[in-house]
Formats: structure tokens, C-alpha cells, sequence
DNA sequence: AACCATAGTTAGCCACCGCTAACTATAATT
DNA sequence: AATTATAGTTAGCGGTGGCTAACTATGGTT
């Protein structure tokens, strides 16, 4: 089951709200990014049928392995891509909203080779 | 008036075909870009709307001068991030795709630390 | 008990942007 | 002249993914 990226972006976020808040529920999403409740609500109905994560009789969400697993890839992509451009010299404001997009369409192979050359030239 | 990713695509569309053809159509973007006749011809009419191009009574499609800059911008990045890409070690093929999709969502000034910068290391 | 704030859902709108089906208009061929 | 091929348009579908309005459910206050 292929994530689009919004998707994407939801599971992202529920990875960095779950790391200083350890309670996450839909209306912290929302608020974090920005997004109305039903988007929010909707948004978290495609990932938790897709099995993406889990959501508990008090709302509390939490990432399942698949979900987990794509959200640090794209947290990493995430912080990766930022570095990279600020050490280009690219404002660390800029450079994270372009990595938010950059993260969605970018492919495995260019990321790894990114990756590659911004930590061995750091 | 500002244009969207596709709009931005079309326009890359028709700059890179006018400089093998110097005579473009509505046909020839579509089989460029691997879409149906419909989708083109919404896609233009939009264009022409937005006065980025003109269409003459036979078809044939010019590039005005915005449609024209914002063609040769999208090149550009084009360009610049595949060979950006490629010189750290991706593939051709990737590499131009990545481009493609990253060129409609950086930001300026990431685009021109990422150009300087590889202008400069090449 | 009545009220109100908070959280979530449902229904439905809108824009973007692909698509097919079916039409029109023009040009080329028989 | 009739047919066929080519080019373009119109109408309408479907999916993504925002939104508001309006509802439900729950919990704390007065």
C-alpha cells in the first residue's frame, strides 16, 4: 500500500509530535501543521486502514512498524536535505521548507548519493 | 498570475520542442509529455489565459516573454540539478527525473546556492 | 441538571490535473 | 465527391487533498 504525500507528511509529523510529547492526538497534528480537523480526521482514517498506525479508545495515536519506518525515512531525509542546503550556505528557514518538499520527490538512489556526499563533506 | 507545478511543466514542454522544431503544437506537447489530447488542450488554454502563450489560427504555439522566463527558469534548474545530481554520483536517468520534480519546488534561493556551488566544484 | 469547551466525525464544496468518450474541423487520399 | 486520418475541443469522471458547516460525544463548570 503506496503513501501519497500528504500521507507522508502526517506520518512525519506524528514522529516528531510523539518525540517531545509522547501523547499525540489529531488535534496536535492539526495544529502542527496547520491542517483543519476533518482534513486531519480523513488524513488519519487513510493511514490507520492502511495499517500505517494505531489509534486508541482515547484517541491517542501511535506508529505502527510500516508507519514508523516511513516516517524516519522521511525525518532523515528531512534533516539530511536541510543540512545539506544550509552548508551551501541556504538560510536554515529555507532550507526546511524546501526539504519538506524535496523529501516527497526525491528518490532513493539521489537521496542515498546526497547523504553520501554531505557527511563526507561536512 | 501565478502557475502551478503542470503549468510550469507545460511550459518546459514547449521551450525544450521549440528548439528542435521551431514549430509546435498541441500533438507534439502531448506525446512529449506522455498526455492525452484533453489534458493538453485544458493545459493550454490556461496558458494562453494567463497570456504565457500565443496560438496562432493554425495551431501553432508561441512562448510570450513571462512565458518565455519562467520556461527558460524551469530549464535552467532542470539542467543545473541534473548535473548537480549527477555529479554526485546518480544516475543520468534518475538524475533528470529528480530534476524534473524538484525543479517545480525549490525554492530561488536554494537553487542558486545549489548552482553556485556546483558551478564552482564541478 | 444545565451548560459549555474540547475533540472528533460526517457531509459536501472546490481546485488541480490526470483520463475516456465523443464531437468538430480540416487536410489528405482514394 | 466520399472517405479517412489528423488535430483539437467539450463534457464529464475520478482521485488527492485542502476547506467550512454542522453534527456527536465527552468532560468539566456553574
Amino acid at each position: 500500500m503506496a503513501l501519497h504525500e500528504s500521507g507522508q507528511m502526517y506520518l512525519e509529523a506524528i514522529y516528531v509530535l510523539l518525540q517531545k510529547n509522547d501523547k499525540v492526538r489529531a488535534i496536535d497534528i492539526g495544529a502542527y501543521l496547520g491542517y483543519s480537523k476533518p482534513s486531519v480526521s480523513r488524513a488519519l482514517g487513510i493511514l490507520k486502514n492502511g495499517g500505517f498506525i494505531s489509534v486508541d479508545s482515547d484517541g491517542f495515536i501511535t506508529l505502527n512498524d510500516c508507519g514508523m519506518a516511513l516516517a524516519e525515512q522521511m525525518y532523515d531525509r528531512h534533516t539530511v536535505l536541510t543540512r545539506a542546503l544550509v552548508s551551501l550556505g541556504v538560510s536554515e528557514e529555507t532550507a526546511a521548507e524546501d526539504a519538506c518538499r524535496i523529501e516527497h520527490v526525491i528518490s532513493d538512489e539521489s537521496f542515498a548519493a546526497v547523504k553520501k556526499y554531505f557527511s563526507e563533506n561536512k
